[in-house]
DNA sequence: TTTTGAGTTGTTCGA
DNA sequence: GTCGAACAACTCAAA
């Protein structure tokens, strides 16, 4: 006699704590939970190197909660329900939804095919607080612009569910031939520079819970201002957790909910608001990924050297503050949020390479890489996505880092060979006296590289490039 | 249909 | 050093 077992799916949800689909799928007198990496049709699309390594850490641990009883596969899900199908009585599968537009062509598919051999599917939603299609204008249409998409949209909507309970019961299936090896799916590096990144991170469901309460505890206190300072300890760093469902935005929104309303923390949820828009405008323009939002931009006359876009992705463009930002996402797998926008503007404006390479570089080297922020976040700084903001806005490295890493603190982590130099020429090397660089041990262009790019006139460049554009 | 107010995150220059 | 203006013009969203 076959036992009767409903199929949780576990996907961008690797939690057990306030997990819809695995909550419903808990009723069923057995649950197989599985995972399955899917690079096949994910295509281009399949996760980077931090990612994976992030992902392995994270399965080990949600493995580990399930007293070892993840089933784990490797390979098209189609064929690994028909196989599983085969073996054993699946009543049903749970899921919870993605948004990705390949994620969801490819579950359209498999719940047609699953429902045609009898299989019944149910999916949830388990990543946002407002599903796409349930924020829009009064003309049913879209919002383009962040602002009124929250503050109307979002804000005015049903608030989101309260986070459901860890399930009453779970029977777990004993299955004979369980094959919970994570290892097969070949996630860790070859060569093995993992160890050191992921120091800074816990990474799983407890992980990601104790960030939380480090953030509500320490760092929301003075979030509006504090966050912009990236040698402070005023962000969340819950972006991993959140892109891989280790916590949910429900459980973050509900614990925000629980405290004082203060100007930080409604900055804070707001910021979950821009994790929703970004979901959105990826869900009603699924091409974001490589084109651009506003079509003017496809004329835009983008540089092609190469030899730049390695400079930027290795740390060495002789500007410190870019450096040392591109230098934490190498060495830590993250990067502070204003640092991401000082590195992007450099990339897109100052050496005017396009922003698809920027976009596929922090896909391949952030833990937190998310198809929609990534793409989103990428077309907004390069003045081509959903941006009301003019296209004068260039950041300057220099005094950006004069003004939010004041002491250093960040550059001196990051870039050691510069830290001798004294404050007032650390965010500009190449404006100190011969005398200061040797007290320093500096060499320029031996020890750290001169300016890649001169900022002034790459400037002037760009904006006589982006003026172009509007004519 | 027309009108109105507003739009994440900046920089530079000159008073 | 500090402050306000200029940098442009457009589109969005709602009344």
């Amino acid at each position: 006699m076959k036992k009767k077992i409903a199929i949780h799916w576990f996907r961008q949800d690797l939690r057990l704590q306030d997990n819809p689909a695995l909550y419903h799928a808990s009723q069923h007198q057995n649950v197989l939970p599985v995972y399955i990496l899917d690079d096949l049709n994910a295509g281009e699309n399949q996760m980077g190197a931090a990612s994976k390594l992030w992902l392995f850490h994270s399965l080990s641990s949600l493995s580990n909660s399930l007293n070892g009883k993840l089933f784990i596969a490797n390979g098209n899900p189609i064929e690994v329900f028909q196989n599983l199908t085969q073996e054993y009585e699946i009543e049903a599968i749970y899921w919870n939804r993605c948004y990705e537009p390949w994620r969801i062509k490819r579950d359209i598919q498999i719940k047609e095919q699953l429902f045609s051999i009898g299989i019944e599917v149910k999916s949830f939603n388990g990543s946002l607080l407002w599903e796409p299609w349930q924020v829009q204008k009064k003309d049913g249409t879209p919002y383009t612009v962040f602002t009124p998409f929250y503050r109307k949209g979002c804000l005015n909507a049903p608030a989101p569910r309260l986070p459901y309970n860890l399930p009453e019961k779970l029977n777990l299936c004993d299955i004979s031939n369980l094959d919970a090896n994570i290892k097969k799916l070949d996630l860790l590096p070859q060569i093995p520079w993992d160890a050191e990144v992921i120091k800074s991170w816990e990474i799983g469901e407890a992980g990601a819970q104790k960030c939380l309460t480090t953030f509500l505890e320490h760092g929301i206190e003075n979030y509006k201002e504090g966050r912009n300072f990236p040698a402070q300890q005023s962000v969340s760093r819950l972006s991993p957790y959140l892109h891989f469902g280790e916590i949910s935005p429900n459980q973050i929104w509900s614990a925000c909910m629980g405290r004082e309303m203060t100007d930080h923390m409604d900055h804070f949820c707001s910021e979950l608001g821009w994790r929703e828009f970004s979901h959105s405008l990826l869900y009603f323009n699924p091409d974001i990924t490589y084109q651009n939002l506003q079509s003017k931009f496809d004329t835009f006359p983008w540089n092609s050297d190469l030899t730049l876009l390695t400079a930027w992705q290795k740390g060495q463009t002789g500007i410190p503050m870019v450096d040392a930002g591109m230098r934490e996402l190498w060495q830590t797998g993250y990067m502070h949020n204003r640092v991401r926008m000082i590195v992007g503007s450099f990339l897109v404006k100052n050496l005017r390479l396009h922003w698809k390479h920027g976009e596929r570089w922090f896909w391949d080297t952030l833990f937190d890489a998310d198809m929609a922020n990534n793409a989103a976040s990428w077309q907004w700084i390069a003045g081509c996505g959903a941006d009301a903001a003019p296209y004068f806005r260039i950041f300057n490295p220099v005094t950006q880092g004069q003004k939010f890493d004041p002491k250093g603190h960040y550059i001196r982590r990051f870039i050691p060979e510069i830290s001798a130099l004294p404050d007032k020429y650390l965010f500009a090397p190449w404006e100190a006296p011969e005398h200061i660089l040797q007290e320093a041990h500096i060499n320029l262009g031996k020890t750290y590289p001169l300016p890649i790019v001169d900022l002034k006139q790459s400037r002037i460049n760009a904006l006589e490039a982006f003026k172009l554009l509007s004519l």
